[in-house]
RNA sequence: GCGCCGCUAGCUCAAUUGGCAGAGCAGCGGACUCUUAAUCCGCGGGUUGUAGGUUCAAGUCCUACGCGGCGUACCA
């Protein structure tokens, strides 16, 4: 090891690397394969849930846990003990119960943050608290470096670049990373109580489309061709319904290569599900009892109060709106798809929004709509009936032309999640993929590619059917009013 | 992209007008058999994000770059 590497280390590190060696050398393991443990700290937390102080109950065990504080006297030391998921325990180690050579071995070697295995009763100490009376103690896995301070908390930065460190000093970094996973299982549960077929589609796609989105690029060695990660599952999904799996969904990663902010992240995750012989509406219902659902998984009520304090209401039936109509009431004047272009220009530019030349005259209304109307919505809102000429895979609507059949659902003024009566007739499809294209050739990064074989399948004919998309990364966010990179366990971050 | 703010010990933060770079916790040495972020005594620990510049003197002023945060524009 050179000498000089050495002496560049803070000082508490080559500390720590100075007593894992001395450790060696006197023959014991700092890292040894395995360690007596006969409970989980929780165990023995759940089995004496209220002894009396100064208890001895005559049982010993072998708990194993990371030391967070020690508290060493002369002839009595104390350790806080505490296992991954947070439950901590005191271990008491004494100079009649484990003698000299040990408890001047545990000062001298053991630091915070390191793991140990503790053997000896269980018993209350004269303050009440639950404690090992060690009999005998080993060192379970060395630290080299020192902890951060317990009760400040760590800086923004260090917790999403070191989530290791995060999880083992916040209590809610644990609790969200758990909080994911019983999201995402209670929607798998709900939709099994639907009889949905849960499917994996392509990531590395040879075409994006799906949606509105710059993709990541990359190449396949094998095949020599450019690949695309996918930007959304949409298009497999469709593909699924073609075949016969009449109720099909899939929660897997989206990528796009786009701006990251507290609201968006390059790789996130996304639910999508289609059911044939359903509509919009349907789809709408089905997603609110989805939501529902998962806010009694997480937080036991449909009325709960988020981990920054603030306070939603998710029950009952959600508020629905109509984008023409709101539109009309927002800027002072019916606005209709008739509506002239030059009439929304001056109507965007009133507000500050500069327009670009690629915007077609829907894009126009949504605009406005985002602008004047949506950011008020708290409560869950679906946003419905949507400009046709912005949706290009959803199917026009029953009976209101230039309207297509498309809600997007709002919650807290950002979009949760988007449904529609899906576009199926195959020819129509394949004119406004064309016309897709041609902005793309334009000009327009975000534009979809014709998908041949999309449209070969839509040939075979696809049954009526609804479609939904849901942001998990979102609902987590309005259900723990976190920004996203504290939802997501490892955000994508620059290299230090 | 653009604008503003920040980057100082392992961690969290101070440092007046440009004038000896500090504290708490953590660390090291010592005392202590019932502590709870233990306490008490003592001691170390810094290329102030990086590279330049101005100045007798730079953590502080100037320029560039890196990383981050916030705002703004686009996307879920």
């Amino acid at each position: 090891m050179p000498v000089d590497a050495e002496d560049d280390l803070p000082e508490q590190i080559r500390v720590r690397r100075e007593k894992r060696q001395r450790l060696l050398d006197s023959g014991q393991d700092a890292y040894p394969v395995s360690v007596p443990r006969t409970h989980t700290i929780a165990q023995v937390r759940a089995a004496h849930p209220d002894l009396e102080p100064d208890t001895a109950t005559g049982e010993t065990v072998s708990v194993a846990g990371r030391v967070i504080f020690v508290r060493n006297t002369g002839k009595l030391c104390f350790a806080t003990l505490r296992a991954g998921e947070g439950t901590e325990i005191q271990a008491m180690l004494s100079l009649d119960k484990v003698g000299e050579e040990r408890l001047a071995a545990w000062k001298a070697d053991v630091d915070l943050g390191d793991h140990v295995s503790v053997t000896g009763e269980v018993i209350t100490s004269r303050r009440g608290e639950l404690s090992i009376l060690a009999d005998s103690w080993v060192l379970a896995a060395k630290t080299l470096r020192p902890l951060p301070v317990e009760h400040k908390p760590l800086a923004e930065e260090t917790r999403v670049r070191q989530r290791y460190v995060d999880l083992i000093v916040r209590p809610q970094a644990r609790e969200v990373a758990r909080l994911r996973i019983r999201t995402v299982a209670s929607l798998r549960e709900s939709f099994a109580a639907r009889d949905y077929v849960e499917v994996e589609t392509p990531m590395l796609q040879t075409m994006h489309g799906g949606a509105s989105a710059r993709p990541f690029v990359t190449h396949s060695n094998a095949f020599d061709i450019d690949l695309f990660l996918r930007i959304a599952p949409e298009l497999f999904l469709k593909r699924c319904v073609v075949g016969g799996i009449d109720r099909v969904f899939e929660i897997n990663r989206n990528f796009r290569n786009e701006g990251a902010d507290s609201t968006h992240s390059p790789e996130f995750a996304m639910l999508e599900f289609y059911e044939a012989y359903a509509d919009y509406r349907d789809m709408a219902r089905t997603t609110r009892e989805l939501i529902q659902e998962a806010t009694l998984a997480v937080h036991g009520s449909l009325v709960f109060e988020r981990i920054d304090g603030e306070t939603r209401d998710f029950s009952g039936e959600w508020d629905e709106v109509y984008v023409y109509p709101s539109v009309s009431e927002a800027v002072g004047r019916e606005i209709t798809p008739e509506t002239p272009v030059e009439v929304l220009r001056e109507l965007v530019e009133a507000v500050g929004i500069k327009p670009e030349k690629t915007w077609v005259p829907g894009k126009y209304v949504e605009e406005l709509l985002e602008h004047h109307v949506v950011s008020t919505f708290v409560r869950p809102t679906f946003v419905m009936d949507y400009p046709e000429d912005t949706s290009p895979l959803v199917r026009a609507h029953r009976t209101q032309p230039g309207v297509v059949e498309k809600w997007d659902l709002y919650i807290d003024g950002a979009e949760q999640g988007t449904g529609y009566s899906e576009l199926v007739d195959p020819v129509i499809q394949r004119d406004r993929l064309v016309a897709q294209s041609l902005l793309k050739a334009g000009g327009d990064v975000e534009a979809m590619q014709v998908d041949e074989d999309f449209l070969r399948a839509l040939e075979f004919g696809m049954p009526p059917s609804g479609g939904v998309g849901v942001g998990i990364d979102r609902l987590l966010m309005n259900l723990t009013g976190l920004n996203i990179r504290e939802t997501i366990l490892f955000p994508l971050v620059k290299p230090e």
